[in-house]
DNA sequence: ACCAAGTATATCGCGCCGATACATCGATCC
DNA sequence: GGATCGATGTATCGGCGCGATATACTTGGT
């Protein structure tokens, strides 16, 4: 995941890691936030699989000649630009897990329209399982269960059938889409 | 938050892996799910820790004596007990993050009160924050921001508004319900 | 001149996940 | 009678991401 939105900024212009954190921060919309602790080791990571590279920079140059830590700015490679076409383009129950389909809906206009469909259909599945599961456990135990997680469930289900209005309206908007294009 | 839910599950009755993960999922309600990936080496730890011991079975005892896996029955132990009471009286930031909330929510009948008000009150200090920052990204950006962001905003504002109305009302009942036990 | 807040990189331990493997048991189908 | 399938059941492995922590420079306010 923090791969695929690494690769996605990158994309735009290069950056270092402080400033991709924050740009990480605000795309995703507190849907999702991304620490340090992950950020510089998965930057190495994916320096090391050459899907990023590190730009020279003098004044880094200088920096680390005396021993410092100086900003690294990365930017992409054509490996990394491959290799985010090739996220773009799946479509597996990641990107519509609750931590996935977030960050891949910062990333949709990039994404082919057909790819676009199946995330959202398979999102869409996957909150009207969890719509379904907790109308049932609210159905089953209507008394004898616990407040507190009756007042989750009850949270959860209204949240589960607002989101696939949701979805069911962002669907209908790509299909429109897709007519018009075709008409 | 795993040991938590463990440790709570086993309060009320000994279980082995299979039905925890169960009972797990159905009282959790699909607001966390935890995989055998991490439940089966957490039973490891708290076993190791003493939190929980295993109960022998003589069918299990036969089936292990036979080199087969068995059925491996865990019960709380004292220090099981004690340390359950010791979580249940935190309420750091964990208690109210997103993965930790729906959790403790869930033992919140053997809550303390006081301890309970301050997770709901930390809770909700959380969403509004989330709900201010969304806010502000929308206002922000009107025009020129990515249109699935947008989208992926306001579901998120939308969801942090109606998660503040329903802390609202819990809280509205804590205080009644200690306002009627003073009186 | 001093101090707080923001900018910037990095590491460590560990919780949890997904994939995978292996084994038993009852029901259903042919 | 035999096959097969889904549910029951335990377990490990590699790897992602988090929180805590350390370090150090810069900018702006007082």
């Amino acid at each position: 995941m923090l791969e695929f939105a690494i690769l996605g900024l990158l994309h735009e212009a290069p950056m270092h890691g402080y400033v991709l954190r924050k740009r990480l921060h605000d795309t995703l919309g507190m849907f999702r936030t991304f620490s340090y602790g992950s950020l510089y080791p998965t930057l190495r990571r994916l320096q090391r699989a050459g899907w990023i590279a590190e730009e020279s920079d003098s004044a880094a140059d200088h920096d680390r000649a005396w021993g410092r830590k100086a900003r690294r700015v990365y930017k992409l490679t054509a490996d990394g630009k491959e290799r985010f076409a090739e996220l773009l383009g799946d479509a597996g129950p990641q990107t519509w897990d609750d931590e996935g389909f977030g960050v891949h809906l910062a990333f949709f206009s990039r994404t082919p329209a057909d790819v676009r469909m199946r995330i959202l259909e398979g999102r869409r599945r996957r909150v009207e399982e969890r719509r379904e599961g907790l109308r049932a456990a609210l159905a089953r135990a209507e008394e004898r269960i616990d407040r507190y997680t009756r007042e989750l469930h009850r949270l959860g289900l209204e949240s589960s059938e607002r989101e696939v209005r949701w979805l069911n309206e962002l669907i209908a908007n790509e299909q429109a889409e897709q007519r018009g294009q075709h008409g």
